[in-house]
DNA sequence: CATGAAGTCTCCCCTGGGGAAAAGTGAGGT
DNA sequence: ACCTCACTTTTCCCCAGGGGAGACTTCATG
């Protein structure tokens, strides 16, 4: 029963079944150096004992946890700190258990595309994206506010701010569009008429307007919810519905008014190709 | 509305919220090259046009896959072959649903710890490792068996082999004991009189032996399941509970003779540092 | 046109190991 | 004592980017 205490690495890997190439690495971070190392020829040799050390090590990195987090356990488990090991532990808890939620939300949409093969195309189109919270900075625009039809108005307005900014004196001045033109929501709920409607389009330099209810300002930062919606442009609605279910879930309430931002134009390209994006402000916490 | 197909990096990470690192990457994967690149100064401009392979990008990597698969669908999608994409799609989500089985036990095991504080630090004497599966090489073992009560056998042959092995003509010999020594049951039910034990000790070099009923013999290699237990010896069926749960989940069969490979004795450690692998053989399948 | 601010470039180190290569070493058997 | 095979050592590249440094470019304004 002697030199049983003389394990070389292989051995070692073999018992405790971590890798050999973890345990090089344990060694080089301080988390679980070998007992005794050959000056000359640098080979590794464990000891019984250190199978515990190992054995811990396997399960805190089965639970998930890094390696810095495991050497700061075991740091305090010598000096018996178990409150800050508690404390980890249901932090890992709760991490554990978003990963889980995220990884069923996942699985429901492979499901979903898996059951009818057709949909995996359908997928691909993806036309919404997951809505994320952005921080949208303060942008100088040229504007219009105006009330009427929805769908005319919008396109009317679109046309003459274009053209405003498109104007001799303005290309002199070196104005330049600095982002994708919006549409600003100022009604509360969708009025297909009558509805309060801003058009603004992002600019810079020395802009000049004739017309006097077209009007440059800055339009302030706003913390909000955005999804990217492909496709036709009825259908948009899709994007507010996820946008206002995860507002829900996630306990964030939204303010107004919306933007949608249009990368690109029905002139350019097809209708199933038009990109919207949509941003819905909330309430700073 | 010119000049919107110049979009340097920042804006595009800003309207897909693809992080500028990740488009670099994705340029230098070739999975999304900027439509210009400015031979001079190097600075990437992308077209609105490319926002539609970034959100598919941004989906299939949402989805877990990897760059390279994403890749392949890519390639697979403008071929129009679905059934690849198809088939892709269903591995997974089977690996999605392992993954979140995996969560789950993760999950199962923090909240017991969780739950009543001075848990934690039992789960951090962890006795029990995740059952393995495990090559296990052949072994020349010095070995003897026989019939009697349980622990008196274990503890009597257990001296026997050790004194045998010390004696000085293996000494002068160079016989080197090359692994713990190893408890083989014999019996397919536990029995604590007459049961049928045999200890075998893995060695080498020329050894001679000069009781008649110890052998010199080489145990076949096997596949085993294989856990890890530390604790006092009594509370070792809790490993073979483990490994017969798991050997009923995975559907595997179990062969005989099991063994119990001891790490250290009770002489050495008190008795819960006391570590035992037990290795329960399998069919191959 | 000039200037400062903001954007962008590349390069390097980090995660937690897996895979492979080149070279040195240990141990068993003759 | 030797030979060979198995073991161990180091080092480099890989994933999918995040973080940051230092240098350069572009932009918006005066």
């Amino acid at each position: 029963m002697s030199s049983v205490d003389q394990i070389p690495i292989g051995k070692f890997s073999f018992m405790t079944r971590l890798s050999q190439k973890a345990l090089r690495l344990y060694d080089r971070k301080g988390l679980l150096v070998p007992e005794a190392k050959d000056p000359f020829t640098g080979y590794r040799y464990y000891t019984v004992s250190q199978l515990e050390q190992g054995m811990k090590i396997k399960t805190l990195c089965f639970l998930g946890f890094s390696l810095e987090e495991i050497s700061l356990f075991l740091d305090a488990e010598s000096k018996g700190d178990f409150e800050y090991i508690g404390a980890g532990f249901k932090k890992k808890l709760k991490q554990t258990r978003l990963e889980i939620g995220q990884l069923q939300r996942i699985e429901g949409i492979l499901q979903g595309a898996c059951k009818h093969n057709g949909k995996v195309m359908e997928l691909f189109k993806m036309s919404i994206t997951e809505p994320v919270i952005k921080e949208v900075p303060e942008m100088r625009v040229i504007s219009k506010r105006e009330k009427g039809d929805f769908v005319a108005t919008i396109g009317k307005l679109i046309g003459e701010i274009c053209t405003s900014v498109d104007n001799p004196e303005n290309q002199r001045n070196r104005v330049k569009v600095t982002g994708p033109i919006m549409f600003i929501c100022h009604d509360d709920e969708f009025k297909e008429k009558g509805a309060d409607i801003e058009i603004a389009l992002p600019v810079s330099g020395r802009i000049s307007v004739e017309d006097p209810k077209m009007e440059v300002k800055t339009l302030p930062a706003i913390r909000a919810i955005s999804v990217v919606y492909r496709g036709p442009y009825p259908g948009v609605e899709a994007g507010y519905n996820q946008i206002f279910s995860y507002a829900k879930e996630n306990n964030l309430e939204t303010l107004s008014p919306d933007r949608e931002l249009y990368f690109n134009s029905p002139e350019e390209v097809p209708e199933e190709e038009l990109m919207t994006e949509i941003q819905v402000p909330i309430k700073e916490k």
